[in-house]
RNA sequence: GCGAGCGUAGCCAAGUGGUUAAGGCAGUGGAUUGUGGUUCCACCAUCGGGGGUUCGAUUCCCCUCGUUCGCCCCA
């Protein structure tokens, strides 16, 4: 193609898409008011250093998937790839710690990974993410994950498991990894290519391989949560506990590992059917050792991310329709109708209703049929009769019925109109 | 980054190495020069882009771009 087109793994989101995402923007907006949470809004891109402490050197989203470019300055610069470490900074430099407490957080933006792409995943992407620093309470994790399935739910999605995990602390996970090391290696040859090449540098990968051979032995391999510490232990279970108490449904997948370093204890991931390779719509965990290696106090912290573009993706299947019917279409004809229905429709905004105007000055049949596809409730018609005499007929589109009104009184009688408008409304849905 | 499939109009979609590339939906114009949702008529594509093979390619080959699926990884 000649013409210029979206960059590889980025795209537009149309207006018969955008309904979604303000669907899911508003329910979440409000579901996190009701939970205390406060929205931060921080820069789409920071400093490379940030990412390369925060999610590891070794991960692969710092290793080979971030958009990262030296600026005029000759600074090192990288798109966020997650929303977490931004935060954090944030969190950090403008001491929000010292206000206390517990300080809830919660966030929404696109966020940049060079991948291939794929549906369900882009190299630009969105999440809706959330931050509970400064606790290290049990209640806290049982908070955000049954926060993630109340908005899963009131989407109206309910088909959705959680998998659950400890990751223990940063001394629980190497005991682990040693033993898990020593068993592996017995096995190293039945291993498939990629999971060799793992075995020293990142072994707890090699626990979720798709590889059929590998998943039987790692399904026998010890489990990270026999070598948890007392605390851990008992952290976990508490969480277990209270999860159950909400009665919120979860898997124990000793198997789940996190693909960020900073994780720790409590893992999870939502995952949904039908996504393919990309189920995992939210994940997230347990940190407590970001905030302290990014040079800020020692505070445990725990948040998730829900990925939107999956999470839309099956909104879009499950054919939920979200209609905002305009108020008003209005036609007009001739000069002086054309400039009073102008006029008309001013006044009709100001009045807090919504109204859409008719520009190609067609014949009335045309304007009319326009009228109809906008799904307005109502059509203002305006000719030359009512343009001479400042009128307007009004024309109810469900019935049919239409009245004659002059244009001062319809206005001055709005609150009327409104409420016709309302049983309207309520008729039409 | 690796492997495989796909790419015909805004959307869905038939089709062929050879004079005019089906059809449906949507859109635009008209039948209907002051009244919509029905109906009828008309219009609406050089077959993703570039190169090659050929007398001739939308069809075959190569490259490229995009997309889909799997791997990797993640939301």
């Amino acid at each position: 193609m000649g013409l210029i087109q979206a960059s590889r793994g980025t795209r537009d989101i149309l207006p018969d898409e955008v309904i979604y995402w303000q669907r899911v923007e508003e329910k979440a907006r409000d579901l996190l008011h009701q939970a205390g949470y406060r929205e931060l809004r921080t820069p789409i891109f920071e400093q490379t250093t940030l990412f390369e402490r925060g999610i590891g050197e070794a991960t692969d989203v710092v290793g080979k998937e971030m958009y990262t470019f030296s600026d005029r300055g000759d600074r090192s610069i990288t798109l966020r790839p997650e929303g977490t470490a931004g935060a954090v900074r944030a969190y950090i430099e403008h001491k929000l710690h010292a206000q206390g407490g517990v300080q809830r957080l919660w966030y929404t933006g696109p966020m940049f990974r060079y991948e291939r792409p794929q549906a369900g995943r882009q190299r630009q992407f969105h999440q809706i993410g959330v931050e509970l620093l400064g606790s290290l309470d049990p209640r806290a994790d049982a908070e955000v994950i049954a926060i993630a399935a109340t908005l899963l739910n009131r989407l109206g999605i309910d088909n959705w498991t959680l998998s659950l995990n400890s990751l223990g602390t940063a001394a629980d996970r190497q005991r682990y990894r040693e033993a898990l090391v020593s068993y592996l290696s017995d096995h190293q040859q039945d291993l498939d290519p990629d999971s060799q090449a793992r075995l020293q540098r990142n072994p707890l990968r090699i626990l979720d391989s798709k590889d059929p051979q590998t998943q039987v032995i790692a399904q026998a391999a010890p489990s990270i949560l026999d070598y948890l510490a007392e605390e851990s232990r008992q952290h976990f279970e508490r969480v277990q506990q209270l999860l159950q108490s909400l009665g919120i449904p979860y898997q124990l997948n000793p198997c789940l590992v996190r693909g960020l370093d900073y994780y720790t204890h409590t893992a999870f991931e939502f995952l949904l059917p039908d996504l393919g390779s990309q189920a995992t719509v939210c994940g997230g965990g347990r940190y407590d050792g970001l905030v302290a290696e990014l040079g800020g106090p020692d505070t445990s912290a725990v948040g998730w991310a829900i990925g939107l573009e999956r999470l839309i993706l099956i909104l879009q299947r499950g054919k939920l329709t979200c209609t905002s019917a305009l108020d008003f279409y209005c036609v007009s004809r001739g000069v002086e109708a054309e400039a009073q229905a102008l006029q008309l429709c001013h006044a009709l905004r100001t009045c807090g209703l919504s109204v859409e105007m008719d520009l190609s000055g067609s014949a009335f049949p045309k304007q009319l049929k326009r009228a109809d596809r906008s799904g307005a409730l109502a059509c203002l018609i305006l000719g030359e009769t009512e343009g001479r005499d400042r009128s307007l007929q009004l024309k109810w589109l469900h019935s049919g019925e239409q009245q004659s009104l002059g244009q001062q009184e319809f206005i001055q009688n709005i609150d009327q109109v409104k409420a016709q408008l309302g049983a309207a409304r309520s008729l039409a849905s």
